[in-house]
DNA sequence: TAGTTAAAATTGGAATTACCAATTGGTAAA
DNA sequence: TTTACCAATTGGTAATTCCAATTTTAACTA
């Protein structure tokens, strides 16, 4: 059995503590030359396994403060804080420039497959599959593999956001499918004309009015809030809550 | 612009050194004390770097025997088959609206800390970790997490891909430090006087005179490519190479 | 007494030196 | 040729010193 190196056992032990709550989140760690008593090992041990734990993200170390325990994040969490608002405007601007840029190579047979996922929104079939391959057909006229890795980023974080898939889904119900349609068809007729900056138009206005159909969604949801607010209220006051009150 | 770490600097130029091919998977790197001369840094320092490799998992750490490089997993292969051209219009075009979107909310903070950045790289000092902190204050200034996220990804494409590391590299050079200086500041000019047509401007202008960079190395590479075949053809038929070949 | 500033204390960062542990390669002996 | 041993090399840990950054405390002023 090969000798397990010193301080990744300390780097062991710290994350115990970590997990085992005596250091929660914000919390900071005893200073680097109280853990080497702590422990009884050199101070170099202690640095060492500190970096360890850096690189691993559960510490964040500040010069001359101290070494500070962070939250359990991912990249994941990071992603999770974006909002249907931020990944919308993102898609308006970039799109619009892969839009710009697809009107200027994109070919016949691209244009033909564009056109299936039209006919296939119109028949009311798999309109988000149809939504998404829309826009990569796109992206792939591009002959540009960043431009494409970029707008399937976007896509992936539409659909496995929870809190964007309600927003979205809130504005892209059925009955919204209609105005969807009209401006995909209109995209595709500026890519058909190869038109950069109709495309670009387009694209933006495609995205512009999902961002209004977003903050109409974001106001009905607070007028919603305000009035069950105010039942509360009436409830808290009505004199049948204070008759029926048990003794 | 903040202090970084001097172990973390070595991280990145020992990264460098092994996606820029000096080392490929499976090969040593050299001894920690030769390690400690190259970079004229104390050794401690490189067992501190090596240890964050190792967390990555960039390195296998043997005692006794040596540092060993490790196969890199991380990047796709539809990430590999990215070109350094593909990446540079996607910036021009992305960062773009980046920048031109930041012009409209960035702070005076924000600004201070741009014009850290150029400072930097005017003393030459870590200019690639001042490149890229100087578009990610641009990408944060947004208050997108969107833009910021894909501003990332795109320049995590930038520092993993072998083979655009290659190519930037060639244009990177210390003779074009001023070029780069010159267009970023122009950049901040354009964020500071808070017009976002013109930090766009500035920005497209930035990456499109590295395309051009990026074709005028390739140009020279193929040129040097046909000069070498037409070596080798005068090989293939000189009457020297025919007279003295052995029985 | 409250606010501000400067000095002191504390904490992390880096370097130097020394010695120990593990591995590898070379040499000598069987 | 094979095996054993030794020296050299490489990583691992400790101790010490001094520097850089931040926080806390003390002193001063209004």
């Amino acid at each position: 059995m090969k000798n397990r190196r010193l301080f990744w056992r300390i780097v062991d032990q710290i994350e115990a503590m970590i997990s085992g709550g005596d250091f929660p989140a914000g919390s900071r760690l005893p200073p680097e030359r109280e853990l080497a008593e702590i422990f009884d090992v050199s101070r170099p041990t202690i640095r060492e396994a500190i970096i360890a734990l850096e690189v691993r993200e559960r510490v964040e170390v500040k010069t001359g403060s101290g070494v500070y325990v962070l939250e359990q994040t991912n990249l994941s969490k990071a992603d999770m804080a974006i909002s249907a608002f931020e990944l919308t405007q993102s898609r308006a601007l970039i799109e619009g420039e892969v839009a710009a840029l697809a009107a200027t190579s994109i070919t016949d047979e691209e244009l033909e497959k564009l056109h299936g996922t039209l006919i296939a929104m119109e028949k009311g079939d798999y309109t988000e599959e149809a939504d998404e391959e829309f826009h990569r057909i796109i992206a792939v006229a591009t002959r540009n593999k960043a431009m494409l890795r970029t707008v399937e980023n976007l896509w992936s974080l539409r659909v496995s956001n929870p809190q964007i898939v309600a927003d979205y889904g809130s504005v892209c119900a059925k009955s919204n499918q209609n105005k969807i349609l009209n401006e995909h068809t209109a995209i595709y007729k500026a890519l058909k004309a190869r038109d950069a900056t109709a495309a670009r138009a387009a694209m933006h206005q495609h995205f512009n009015r999902l961002i209004n159909s977003l903050f109409d969604a974001l106001e009905a949801k607070a007028l919603e809030e305000v009035r069950r607010k105010a039942s509360e209220k009436r409830g808290l006051y009505s004199l049948e809550g204070v008759l029926h009150r048990p003794a």
